[in-house]
DNA sequence: CAAACTGTAACAAATTTAATTACAATATAA
DNA sequence: TTATATTGTAATTAAATTTGTTACAGTTTG
C-alpha cells in the first residue's frame, strides 16, 4: 500500500482551496489523518520539482509555487516517483536461455510505454480541474 | 518489488516459442531464476482467466489455451491483478474536513481512469507481437 | 530569547512479496 | 501395480518497502 500520490494530491487540493495562506504540515496531516513527517517528506519532492514553496520558522508552512491551472497530475505523478505500474522484477533471468537473455530489454521498453500512457492521461488533468470537482 | 507481471509474461513467451510442448514449472523457473512455486502461483491466475491450460501428473505441464494472437498484454495485466498504478492510500481522511470528506471518491475515479488508460495501451499488444520482437 | 515552524535522520511497526518446505492429488510409464 | 514426475496448495520464513514515531538542528517571528 503506497499512498504517496494521494497524499501529494490531497495537500495540493488544500493549498488550492486556500490560496495565499501558508498551511502547516500539522494542519494538513490532520485533514488526512496521517503523520506530519510523512507530509513533509512528500512536500520535499513537490518542492524539488517546483510545484510548491515552503517557508521555515514561526508562521512557516507551504503554498503553491504555480497557478493551479499550470500544475497537472502528471507533474505530481512524476514528482512522487511511484514504483512502475507493471511492477519491477528483481530476478536475473538465465542468460543461457534465449528468452531469458533478451526479455529484460523488451519488458523495460514495455514499462516505458505504459508509464508514458499514464503520464499522457494525467497530463490532461490539472489540479485546478481536480479541485473543481469538489462541491 | 513486484515481478508478477514479468513472470507471467515470461512464461507466456516461453509457451509461445515452444508450441505444442508442455513446459513444467521447474523448467520455466530455471529460465527466469525464480522459485517454481511462484511460477505455479502465477499460472493459477492465468488458468483461471483462461489464458493457459495445465495438465497434472507425470509428463504434466503448461500450455497456451488460446492462439498467441488472441492473448493481449491487457489480459495478462488483468489476470495478475497488480496493485493500482497510482497506489492505494490506507489512511481515512478526516470527514470533518470538506476536502477530506470528498477526496476519496475523486481519487477513486481518477485511479479508474488511469487503470483504463493502462489497459487500453496494453490491449494493443498481443503475446504474439511481444514474442516477435525477439531475435 | 521563547515559540512554532520546516528539514532530516534514525529507528520501530506494519504490510507486502518472494523463497522455501512440505505434502496431497494426479497421471504416466516401467 | 508401483515408482516417478508433475501440478496444486498451504504454511512458514526471509526480505523489502512503506508508514509511524521520536528526536533534534536550523529558521523565522514576535
Amino acid at each position: 500500500m503506497n499512498g504517496q500520490f494521494q497524499i501529494a494530491t490531497h495537500v495540493l487540493t488544500l493549498l488550492c482551496k486556500q490560496p495565499g495562506e501558508l498551511l502547516s504540515s500539522e494542519y494538513v496531516a490532520g485533514s488526512m489523518n496521517v503523520n506530519p513527517v510523512l507530509v513533509r517528506k512528500e512536500m520535499r519532492k513537490l518542492r524539488v520539482c517546483g510545484l510548491i514553496e515552503s517557508k521555515e520558522g514561526k508562521t512557516g508552512g507551504y503554498s503553491l509555487a504555480l497557478p493551479p491551472q499550470k500544475i497537472t497530475l502528471a507533474d505530481v505523478y512524476k514528482a512522487v516517483k511511484l514504483p512502475p505500474a507493471l511492477g519491477q522484477a528483481k530476478n536475473k533471468p538465465n542468460p543461457a536461455c534465449p528468452v531469458g537473455k533478451q526479455i529484460g530489454a523488451h519488458l523495460d521498453h514495455l514499462a516505458d510505454d505504459v508509464e508514458a500512457a499514464i503520464i499522457k492521461k494525467l497530463s490532461t488533468i490539472t489540479i485546478f480541474d481536480f479541485v473543481n470537482q469538489f462541491d
